[in-house]
DNA sequence: CGCCCAGTTGAAACTTTTCAACTGTGGTGG
DNA sequence: CCACCACAGTTGAAAAGTTTCAACTGGGCG
């Protein structure tokens, strides 16, 4: 190893770290969600807007559940702090994770025509969201017609990011998968302006595995395999792209 | 092989076939644009709604393109008759598809937010479509609040029909795979009120093998080994799925 | 301090890709 | 109408990548 000054040693960590249980907020104008916010006038008192409509900065312990598969659908929420990971069942009772949810992102957005969450959302660290109550949308008094047409522009935001994403995922191989994610994360922490060069992925390495479609054991040699390349530097959970450039390669 | 009757020679096969080229429209009500259509009582002359607006049954030759990656977004199409696929093409110049639409299925809905198609999407064979022109909806004359109501609708379905394929595809072996797909079109064609026993595939093995992550050979071998299984049946693109139970436990 | 579980590492089995040759089909022109 | 061509599709064999099973390591938490 070559690096005189390590950015690890736990003394320093936390001050270095960007992202760490808890700790930072995505500000308001960073997120997904405040377009509608906007349209609603923060729920601040003088608005008049009628209770639970929007309640914001409500606190989730790490390994609660935001809500369940197949409940019926009544919010959409957005991650203030921490993250979240969205896992389904199959009928065989195995499940799998297929998303994760970083402070600014939506989550809840496609139940909205189904009636019904797809998916069960968890708390991977202790986390705080805003949540808008879709069902009690009408008893805002605000114009409909403003809250739709931010409500479809988030749709179609998902919409076009999940599909880049579809199509990135399925026909890579492995190490590329990993670079996509690891890439793919700092990109999404930077957006919203959570600093990206080092941070803490707050999921286990199956979750990743998962998320992927690939055996932990594979994610875990990716990972051995890119440090030992020089493209990252990985302590447990803290990880720090060193060649971002290189990943993006490897990505594709 | 002990199949006495073959449903494929070429005297019987246009008869038996449910999606042969240019052949079968979807109804207006099994139709994804439907509820749009509704609220702009389908153009009917006596509807007073301007010209250009709504087109209905526009007919798309054979490899023509409905719209090419990075065009401004302007419409929403449906496809009335034949298919299509949507395909992007990477940074180095390698292009890959990302989906196929079937009559009834929407076209361009994830350009909405971002402003810009973000994908090619041609015609598989001889089509039809309906085009709904958002950018001059406004001029419609109707109330923007249903309108927007119904897309809202359709982005929400698209968005957890796209994430639960997602989830799919991703985590699933060649064969799987292949499985999911066909299980998938039949019923999509079902959905729509097309017929799913047998039916034509309008794309080529590359097309699949692209779309689902595999290299054709794979693809050609999975086909055949489904077909010594006695799975399916296989006569060029005309496909009839003998065992869908059976096919189902492959997928999963 | 030690347990427990996430994470890492190794080796063998399996799947998929790659490269290459070959086949069959549909379309074109003689 | 038939022969020929081009190209999609199929098949084979070797190489590469991934999973699986199993053993081991190390850090966090009681």
């Amino acid at each position: 190893m070559d690096f005189p000054s390590t950015p690890f040693s736990s003394d320093t960590a936390s001050a270095a770290c960007c992202a760490s249980s808890g700790a930072s907020e995505v500000a308001c104008e960073a997120c997904g969600l405040d377009p509608l916010c906007d349209a609603l006038d923060y729920a601040e008192p003088e608005s008049g807007l009628p209770e639970g409509i929007l309640m914001r900065r409500r606190p989730v312990a790490r390994g609660a559940t935001l809500f369940e598969m197949g409940e019926p659908f009544h919010s959409i929420f957005a991650v203030k702090s921490g993250a979240f990971k969205s896992v389904i069942r199959d009928g065989t009772g195995a499940s799998t994770v297929v998303g994760f949810y970083l402070p600014g992102e939506l989550i809840g957005t496609e139940a909205y025509a189904g009636g019904r969450y797809s998916a069960t959302v968890r708390a991977l660290e202790n986390s705080s969201v805003c949540e808008l109550r879709m069902d009690r949308l009408s008893q805002s008094g605000r114009p409909l017609e403003e809250i739709q047409h931010a409500i479809i522009t988030l749709l179609s935001q998902d919409l076009s990011s999940v599909r880049a994403l579809q199509a990135e995922l399925i026909r890579q191989s492995g190490p590329q998968r990993v670079a996509a994610f690891l890439v793919g994360f700092a990109h999404r922490l930077d957006e919203r302006g959570l600093g990206a060069g080092e941070f803490r992925l707050p999921m286990s390495r199956s979750d990743i595995a998962s998320y992927l479609g690939l055996a932990s054991e594979t994610v875990s040699r990716i990972f051995t395999r890119f440090q030992r390349q020089g493209l990252i530097r990985v302590r447990g959970k803290r990880t720090c792209l060193i060649d971002l450039p290189g990943l993006r390669k490897i990505a594709g």
